[in-house]
DNA sequence: ATATCTGCAAATCATTTGCGAAACC
DNA sequence: GGTTTCGCAAATGATTTGCAGATAT
């Protein structure tokens, strides 16, 4: 019988599981992927990803992360957005159906759920014929007047600036 | 006074007054570009608008197109679009609010209108604190019960089969 | 064992840009 | 006429991929 205590190191993350759920041969790098998702509560991009990874043991490349996210998606596990700014983000599919809000000044993502979106689209879907399949919805947005910002469209173009997100 | 009468070729095409009222240089190449959007119904990418300007005259390379949208986006004349498949689309922003719906195995492109959504996303927005400056809104969705496709995730994902939309 | 995965560096794809020549106001 | 735009080809930035060696089942 096992006596291990269920310590940091082997108790296998969320995303882990979920990747020997769909029978994914599981390697180094990719339970080290899974355990830097898992501990996410933000968007990473590929890059951001690659950072955090690196940091807990930097025998991965950057290329192997972007088969990795793409192996993930594809099976369902991660689901890729655009936020807008050129890369990809990559967003956990087991926290549920959930929209997002981009503070067009900060670049910081807040996530949202609304059952009426879906409910509304669903109805004008099939008002044209359709079976929804999926549902892309994001809200850009400024915090209420306290410091405004002169530019506008320009802003939002070139999200070069405020970046990353945290939750 | 002058007599001529409005043919084709002298009369300034939607667009292109368009750019006109914001004051930009009208050049041989922008008049073009200006012309194809104006006859342009659908979302077409930059390779396709190249495409259709070079069919009616081929001095224009798609660099200037490029330079162009990017131009008529600035001043809020176009509208970028990302329907998943790598390349950016556009969208004439004088046509008004809509919005788009994707068929998933086609790649057709339908747009509709609904001003609940907007109504639900400002409130929404307001909910959290921010002034809505703009939604994204996509559906993608499946033609009713004829002749399904099995694939279903994987068919959205590298939408590079089903390609043009008409609309 | 052996089919699958990884790292590296080169390849690809969409888009941008530097530069001298050409066009517009 | 001077400033802006154009065409070309080379640069860029994100992502993919071929290949030889390493690894999981």
């Amino acid at each position: 019988m096992d006596k291990r205590a269920p310590t940091d190191r082997d108790s296998a993350s969320r995303i882990e599981r979920l990747c020997i759920q769909h029978g994914l041969k599981m390697t180094g790098q990719r339970r080290l992927i899974a355990r830097v998702l898992s501990e996410s509560a933000d968007h990473p991009d590929v890059e951001e990803l690659y950072r955090r990874a690196v940091a807990l043991d930097d025998r991965i490349s950057i290329a192997t992360v972007y088969r990795t996210v793409r192996l993930l998606e594809e099976k369902g596990i991660l689901e890729r957005r655009d936020f807008g700014g050129g890369r990809a983000r990559y967003d956990p599919a087991d926290r549920g159906h959930h929209y997002h809000l981009i503070d067009v000044d900060t670049g910081k993502v807040i996530e949202f759920a609304d059952p009426r979106h879906e409910a509304l689209a669903r109805e004008i879907a099939a008002r044209l014929g359709f079976a929804l399949v999926d549902l892309r919805l994001e809200l850009f947005g400024r915090r209420f007047p306290e410091g405004a910002v002169a530019e506008d469209a320009q802003a939002r173009r070139s999200n070069g600036g405020g970046r990353q997100d945290e939750a």
